[in-house]
DNA sequence: TCCTTTATGATAATAATTATCATTACTAAT
DNA sequence: ATTAGTAATGATAATTATTATCATAAAGGA
């Protein structure tokens, strides 16, 4: 593992843009000031940071995958209106998806769909 | 909307392979029998039955989408030794997520992974 | 600075799913 | 029954997201 500029600005990108950023958005971002930087080492730094824990892949349904810096515990919600990802706090939600009482349960992965608040408005 | 001998087949096909089966595991199951089958029409039927609600799809992430024809509220628990996807029960789940105080929350995808009793045992 | 190793960039490959379109076959009306 | 009209099918091309490959570049320790 050794620390390289991209691994630098990739991480630095995934906090910045807090919109749950897929990897070809946080590259088109990226590419404006390196150029030279590669859709392939986005996402393979991308899948590693995932997997070391210091951000999380958000798996959406039929779409591309997406990234969140945000490590707290949170669900998302798929406005199908304007089709933002937007953060929603369950509390109880992973004691209660963890502790079941025969299976052992050790992650999950949730979206959630409706109408944001935003758009119930117009 | 016209009746045919595929959408018989397939959907009878989802009804009795019972473990969740991909779209081409419907097709190869299928074509033993009806070698003139095209996939494109699994995948046709299925995505329609699932937008009728006679079927559910079941989001597999980083997987290939599945189909279950079981109607009853289930949650569905990924194994990750043996593979397979089991139901489960979580009673109060659903009224818990569509009731959200802000967001009008009407549907959701959850998929739980851990070990499955039976993997545990060994 | 040199050496070893790992990461990167560019692109090919893969895999799942959807789109296309000529042909087939339901269904309803004659 | 026959026909006409429409929707579905089969075969395959296209698409899209992601991963694999491999020659080159750049970390980091000696």
């Amino acid at each position: 593992m050794k620390n390289t500029r991209q691994k630098e600005i990739i991480l630095d990108a995934v906090n910045h843009l807090d919109n749950h950023p897929t990897a070809d958005e946080i590259y088109l971002f990226l590419k404006k000031d390196h150029p030279r930087l590669s859709l392939a080492t986005v996402y393979r730094n991308l899948n590693q940071f995932a997997l070391e824990g210091k951000i999380r892949k958000v798996s959406v349904p039929g779409d591309s995958d997406r990234f969140d810096a945000v490590l707290d515990v949170h669900e998302h919600f798929y406005c199908e209106k304007c089709g933002l990802i937007h953060d929603v706090s369950i509390p109880g939600l992973e004691a209660q998806l963890l502790n079941h009482p025969t299976m052992k349960i050790t992650d999950y992965k949730l979206m959630l769909f409706g109408e944001c608040e935003s758009c119930r408005a117009h």
